[in-house]
DNA sequence: ATGCGTCGTAAATCATAGTT
DNA sequence: AAACTATGATTTACGACGCA
């Protein structure tokens, strides 16, 4: 049997929230214009306080949740990134034998 | 409309494909573990170092993997089998 | 109790490599 | 070489859980 691989935590949980009254958002693709803002936004702060966040997703047409998490993503993004550059550098000098 | 993408900051978009080792590697994970194919950190580690690539593009493989075995089980079942009987005929010398 | 944080992920989409 | 397919990477959106 193709024992769907629910998702984790085998007990517990039960079915993945399927049948809830929760619909959720489909994926929107944010415009350049947009991108350009919270990239700008993010190079000011990585966090962004409650009255910036009402400002920059009314300004953007975005909801303020889409803004907080979009943040959130950005800096799990930026935190790679600075993981990749250390190991990078772990790499690039290495010790031979 | 003008979602012209930032062709260029995506550059880092240089894929290369993975060796057909390294993808051996990472099926008969995939296929041996088809009930819970969620590799904890410290196996993601491993399978990392055997297959000469990062952690991240190993979450990354895992992560379509398990969506497109999903959206397509009855074609991956021709995998599934082949490396389930790669298995067994591996166990079995 | 509420709210925002990280972490790991699903799903869609992007961009390019590989195949026909 | 153009069309099509496979595949690795990136992008939104959440659920689970943590902490103040």
């Amino acid at each position: 049997r193709t024992g769907m691989f629910y998702h984790r935590i085998p007990e517990l949980g039960g079915a993945p929230h399927a049948l809830l009254g929760k619909t959720r958002r489909p994926r929107t693709a944010f415009t350049s214009q947009q991108l350009l803002e919270l990239e700008k936004q993010f190079r000011m702060n990585k966090y962004l306080s409650r009255p910036k966040r009402f400002e920059v997703a009314t300004s953007l047409m975005l909801t303020e949740t889409q803004v907080k998490i979009w943040f959130q993503n950005r800096r799990m993004k930026w935190k790679r990134s600075k993981k990749a550059q250390q190991d990078t550098k772990k790499d690039t000098h290495a010790h031979q034998t | 409309v003008m979602i012209l993408r930032s062709r260029f900051l995506d550059a880092r978009r240089k894929r290369r494909n993975f060796s057909k080792q390294a993808s051996e590697i990472l099926n008969e994970y995939f296929y041996s573990h088809l009930s819970n194919p969620y590799p904890s950190e410290e196996a993601k580690e491993e399978l990392a170092r055997k297959c000469g690539i990062t952690v991240s593009q190993v979450s990354n493989w895992f992560g379509n993997k398990r969506i497109r075995y999903k959206k397509n089980i009855g074609k991956a079942q021709e995998e599934a089998n082949l490396y389930a009987a790669k298995k067994a005929a591996a166990a079995g010398a």
